[in-house]
DNA sequence: TTGAAAGCGCTAACAT
DNA sequence: ATGTTAGCGCTTTCAA
């Protein structure tokens, strides 16, 4: 074989995209309605169960469908109805275990419904985010929208134009947008009552990212009730949201005497764990500490991790719940919140005598 | 203001897809035609970059469609031209750390070249695969697909419809498809000879599911390492592939007297681990464990994780490069193999004098 | 360089 | 009950 005698550029490149299983174009309604002889209109009415056509009818519709392995072709019936039967989750972080949860139910629940799913990670880009939804709400019915860092007046403006929305972690004024929200307060009171229950009266809190919202939210509580009650005293540590970050504090957690230690989340508290494993004190024994998120990974410690469970999953489908009422017309439901449920764990125990 | 005065039910409803930021239906590629006083062609042109409009059309084109807020619709452009900037993934199991990680490298990968990404969880439906997977492939331009447990001749058989097609940790004769493997052989190779200078000649297999197909080239590797070298003595245990299937099986493998476990991945290591602290077995000092993957949090747990890591993220990017090719019109490119790379850390130490 | 017109594949009035 | 027709919004020959 010599080069040049290589089959020449044919048609099939043009035709790369429309061919079938067998190498022939794929089916188009207009041929299978010649094949049936019927207009395209039955054909349409016939593959949608649309009114009553003919048994007989609808049967060699079906026939020639089966024979010419046709299917119709969503991206046309996208064009033609204006829905795509796909929804767009974005979210900032997807190497967060938790949005990974809300995206598994989301999933879940919009295929249960057949609606398929598109993600985008808005990853590090605050300023592209609004830009990666708007386009991405182009292709879509629908928007889940976490979007922890954007200015809250953005959001108002972008909450139109991505509409139908339901929000995760925010809240708009107004009522107009569906939103599911965590009550971080309860966590955390929930988790400062079982410290208090276990004899503890002097607490570490391991402060997350300080422009995070949620971060304000628990220092706020923490602060209330060491206030109100009286019944401790609060350190406040600035740490972050990363396993190294609560590793790198353990040190500083045993300088200050306490003996519990409240971490903005389940992975500041690992590292916790593990730094103080490292310098040889004992949890719970020393000091007892919690988490907040329960990712899967908390049951699975040494000691297990007490923390406080975000029902990522269950928000997730909510999601698709809020989402498609919305899809169907209904109007927007009040925003909703979430209690996180707590999970006493081997990682409290009662207070040292310090 | 009485009920029966509100608004009447007005065409609102009619356009509730086609509404804009204000209200307005969202302009289309005739609206800005008109209003910049040229054609519909020459309006896609400029949009496009097409050919060498006149500067001065251009501009007018230009402020028309930003007066109009007009953005082109991609349902629509995909529908003319055929394709849609779209690729999906396939997945058994989005609970799955690794698969979680070649998710995110592919959304990044594909991010990064202007495409979206549409996700599916196959879940438990092996029956539905096929059928999910030829759905999510008519709304998109290629696939990215992982399915363990779709046997070979539907594989087969599938690939053509799917195509352009990109296999994760399967292969198919034939070298139509391209396919991103991990050498499990290789990596168990590594974990053995680290734990064979270690001094270890007893090592227990925590096998995976029977089915699986990775499970299968792990034990095979196992046993012929053990009767070629006779370096050591193999005990294989049934296992499973979860966190409670090694935590189940902590008692067993101390009874074998074995000095290291080698696991079935890093899920089951972590049980086992797990198990052996709570019966007062000492990690690495009385016995040495061994995972595979690498997730993210084996680096977290006390004693870190000694593993062999899997490329996850690399393996997502690389599915995109190699799709991506297809897409444009490229021959497939040969099956590629990772070779997992060892990490050594604290769960493995010198073999016990037994 | 620009415009007219014919699709892309399907749906939905409107007739019959 | 069925067919005809006119789009959905954009791209792309083909002429001019």
């Amino acid at each position: 074989m010599v080069a040049a005698l290589g089959s020449p550029p044919g048609p099939a490149a043009e035709w790369r995209w429309a061919m079938g299983d067998n190498g022939r174009p794929t089916a188009t309604i207009s041929r299978v309605a010649e094949a049936a002889g019927v207009s395209r209109a039955t054909v349409s009415r016939v593959m949608n169960g649309r009114s009553t056509v003919a048994p007989e009818l609808a049967e060699r519709v079906l026939a020639a469908a089966r024979a010419l392995d046709y299917a119709p072709s969503p991206v046309a019936r996208s064009l033609a109805l204006g829905r795509t039967a796909t929804i767009s989750l974005i979210v900032p972080d997807l190497a967060n275990p938790t949005f990974q949860e809300v995206l598994r139910g989301l999933s879940q629940a919009a295929g249960e419904h057949g609606h398929r799913l598109l993600i985008a990670e808005s990853a590090e880009h605050v300023e592209d985010e609004e830009v990666l939804a708007v386009e991405a709400r182009r292709r879509c019915d629908g928007i889940v929208l976490a979007s922890p860092r954007l200015p809250a007046e953005d959001l108002g403006r972008l909450a139109q134009q991505l509409s139908p929305l339901v929000l995760i972690n925010r809240t708009l004024p107004g009522g107009g947008v569906p939103s599911l929200s965590v009550d971080h307060a309860a966590g955390i009171g929930d988790l400062v009552a079982h410290l208090l229950s276990l004899g503890h009266r002097k607490i570490v809190y391991l402060a997350g990212p300080p422009a995070s919202i949620s971060n304000q939210d628990r220092l706020d509580v923490l602060l209330r009730l060491s206030r109100e009650g009286r019944a401790f005293e609060l350190v406040e540590l600035a740490c972050g949201s990363m396993f190294e970050d609560g590793h790198a504090m353990a040190g500083a957690v045993v300088g200050t005497g306490a003996t519990a230690v409240v971490a903005y989340n389940d992975m500041v508290a690992f590292g916790t764990l593990s730094g103080l494993h490292e310098l040889g004190v004992a949890v719970p024994q020393q000091i007892s500490i919690t988490g907040f998120d329960d990712i899967p990974f908390a049951r699975f410690t040494t000691p297990p991790l007490t923390t406080t469970a975000v029902p990522a999953n269950a928000i997730g489908r909510d999601a698709w719940t809020r989402l498609w009422a919305l899809l169907e017309g209904s109007p927007a439901t009040p925003p909703a919140t979430y209690r996180p449920r707590l999970q006493v764990r081997g990682s409290s125990g009662r207070a040292a005598l310090s």
